[in-house]
RNA sequence: GGUGUGGUAGUUCAGUUGGUUAGAAUACCUGCCUGUCACGCAGGGGGUCGCGGGUUCGAGUCCCGUCCAUACCGCCA
């Protein structure tokens, strides 16, 4: 036993107590004839003393102690002359008689506290050092809560967690695929899966009926602050089910975890579900945050027409407005102008129309729009006395999209979105397909196993961009946080969306034929969704990036700097797996 | 692949129009200090200004290239 106590739970009911504890030296204040060490373990800290009695030969071990030193002490819990209110344990202290240095330290590249001196690259580097930092197992330990949390709900409603294998086959559809060579199949590939799709479909098809598992996922393309090459999904699937039992049963299981780990409760009503369609007229993007209004209106049919070239000419024309702005200086209506011309976004400009306390109308287009004419749009947008809109035109996609973007640029400056509060909605009747210009195809907007709405498939010869999927997402906050879909459990449609796709039925047969010849042995109907967990974690801990909420993150170019991965193999490890690298 | 931002002491940063020996804070080291908890006081050491090239009498500063980091766009079924 290398301690009785952890540095976190001693206060004045210990008094008296001989103790042994042990941890790290987070600082030592010597103050010449006394010295204060401050002891640090994941669960807090503790003020040891040596004071002027002690032995010399304590004393100049004290003398000798640096930051980071691992250390096991014991001694008398004291209550202290002068409190510390600040930390749990500042009641007491532990006066030592015995110090005994288990593992030295270096001096560390940046200060373990509440907020580190360091820089990213840096704590990147010594991950190991960032992560005894608090935040991060603070972090680390809510991630544990919300897991258990899924597991138990989900084990209590009779969800079996099983696993799926990580080393299958790669697939041309979806994300690129990271792939790993086989030594004993010279010149064959696997792929590491971008999720456990087909194989949680294949065990609805073998009578597992509820499945779960939380479970690594892979995806080889570029990163972001809330995208990693590997990230963690909460996978679940369900046999028998329509999408409205999915949505119940997993808005029941986010409830739960909101509830579990950080003590939310929404109110008795379902969570609002929202048309895809929408969500895009309305908000500008398939993920809406609704914890803000400000929607959007189109105005294309009232303010074409006027001799305004750039609005005459747009395909669409649409507004938002943001309540009690009209006092904006011209200042503040110029970054925001800046801010959707970045690249990123792409905006040509972006017309105001201030209608101040009065009532009085101003544009900034006041040569081609009377007040009258104004007025209907403010009427349209429900606009009042001292609001200030802003009009968007162009492309119907583009033009959203720079609504979007503004609408959720105000949100942020007019302190609309609190990361404390949390509004959930469920996003639902997303197309089933996408179509691409360059390769002038279809492709599956969530993926080629997402059924049709029945009443829509028809429309599958006439007009496949405006059938609707049985697809949903959860978003919260405008994260999209989880995914999902009723699947094809007919062998017969599936064959027909490979097809709609592109697959010859050789390609298909090849490619996905292990579940086409699956469902003709038997396909209950089945759905489910998985979770973003490390995204969930994030938006849990009111953070954009969820590289806090994973112990050993890749860095921006899906490099591990501390182990410094990826990295190159020698020869002989090439010439066992018969590959060769062309990169010198 | 693209756009923006950044790279100067162990660390976080400042560094004016291109001009003397590149600074501050903190960390580190030494000494002093009996109630500190951001301890205090005194002193000290510490620099390939990311890298390469160019302009110039002179470059941390200007130009070109490149590398790294980061946010976003493309991409992410």
């Amino acid at each position: 036993m290398y301690r009785t106590n952890t540095c976190g739970e001693l206060g004045l009911a210990n008094l008296g107590q001989t103790v042994t504890l042990a941890g790290w030296v987070q600082k030592v204040r010597n103050l010449g004839a006394m010295t204060f060490i401050d002891l640090r373990d994941r669960y807090g800290i503790t003020q040891l003393v040596v004071g002027e009695s002690a032995p010399t030969a304590l004393k100049d071990a004290a003398d000798e102690l640096g930051r980071e030193f691992v250390v096991q002490v014991t001694g008398t819990v004291i209550e202290r002359t002068s409190k510390n209110p600040k930390i749990a344990t500042g009641d007491i202290e532990v006066s030592l008689s015995e110090l005994r240095v288990l593992s030295k330290a270096d001096t560390p590249p940046f200060t373990i506290e509440e907020t580190s001196d360091g820089g990213d690259d840096l704590r990147m580097k010594y991950r190991y050092l960032d992560l005894r930092r608090p935040p991060l197992q603070r972090a680390l330990a809510m991630r544990h809560r919300m897991a258990q949390s899924a597991r138990q709900f989900l084990d209590h409603e009779g969800f079996l967690e099983i696993e799926t294998p990580f080393l299958i086959k790669s697939t041309p559809e979806g994300a690129r695929d990271f792939v790993v060579p086989s030594r004993m199949n010279p010149g064959e590939f696997y792929a590491l899966p971008q999720s456990p799709q087909t194989f949680k479909q294949l065990l609805m098809v073998a009578g597992y009926d509820k499945y779960f598992q939380i479970v690594r996922c892979f995806r080889d393309e570029d990163l972001r602050a809330d995208r990693q090459p590997e990230f963690t999904q909460i996978d679940c699937e369900m046999a028998f089910v329509e999408q409205t039992d999915v949505l119940e049963t997993f808005e029941r299981m986010a409830r739960f975890m909101f509830r579990e780990t950080l003590g939310v409760e929404f109110a008795a009503q379902p969570f609002p579900r929202m048309a895809y369609s929408d969500a895009m007229a309305r908000y500008g993007n398939d993920k809406p945050d609704i914890r803000f209004g400000m929607l959007i209106s189109e105005l294309t049919d009232i303010a074409k027409g006027h001799g305004f070239g750039v609005f005459d000419e747009a395909e669409y024309i649409g507004a938002i407005c943001a309540e009690k702005c009209a006092s904006f200086t011209r200042k503040q209506i110029d970054e925001l102008t800046e801010y959707v011309k970045r690249p990123q976004i792409g905006a040509k400009g972006l017309v105001w129309i201030r209608i101040d306390d009065g009532g009085e109308i101003k544009s900034s287009i006041d040569k081609f729009y009377d007040a009258a004419t104004l007025q209907t749009w403010a009427a349209r947008l429900g606009a009042q006395k001292g609001d200030l809109i802003f009009v968007v035109s162009g492309t119907r996609s583009q033009s959203l999209r720079v609504l979007s973007e503004l609408r959720l640029e105000l949100g942020e400056r007019l302190g609309l979105r609190d990361r404390a509060r949390f509004a959930p909605l469920w996003v639902v009747d997303f197309p089933l397909l996408e179509w691409d210009d360059e390769t002038q195809r279809y492709y599956a907007m969530h993926h080629p196993f997402t059924s049709p709405k029945p009443e829509d498939i028809p429309l599958l010869d006439t007009d496949p961009a405006a059938v609707r999927a049985n697809a949903y997402d959860f978003v919260v906050n405008g994260v999209e946080v989880g995914g999902g879909s009723i699947r094809i459990f007919d062998s017969g449609l599936q064959a027909r969306m490979f097809d709609l796709l592109g697959f010859t039925p050789a390609q298909a047969q090849a490619q996905f034929g292990f579940l086409m010849n699956a469902f003709r042995f038997g396909a209950p109907p089945h759905g489910g969704i998985a979770f973003g967990f490390d995204r969930f974690c994030s938006l849990f801990g009111g953070a954009d990036s969820i590289r806090d909420y994973i112990a050993f993150p890749k860095n921006n170019s899906g490099r591990d700097v501390m182990i410094d991965a990826p990295a190159i193999i020698d020869k002989t490890q090439l010439d066992e797996l018969c590959l060769e690298s062309n990169v010198n």
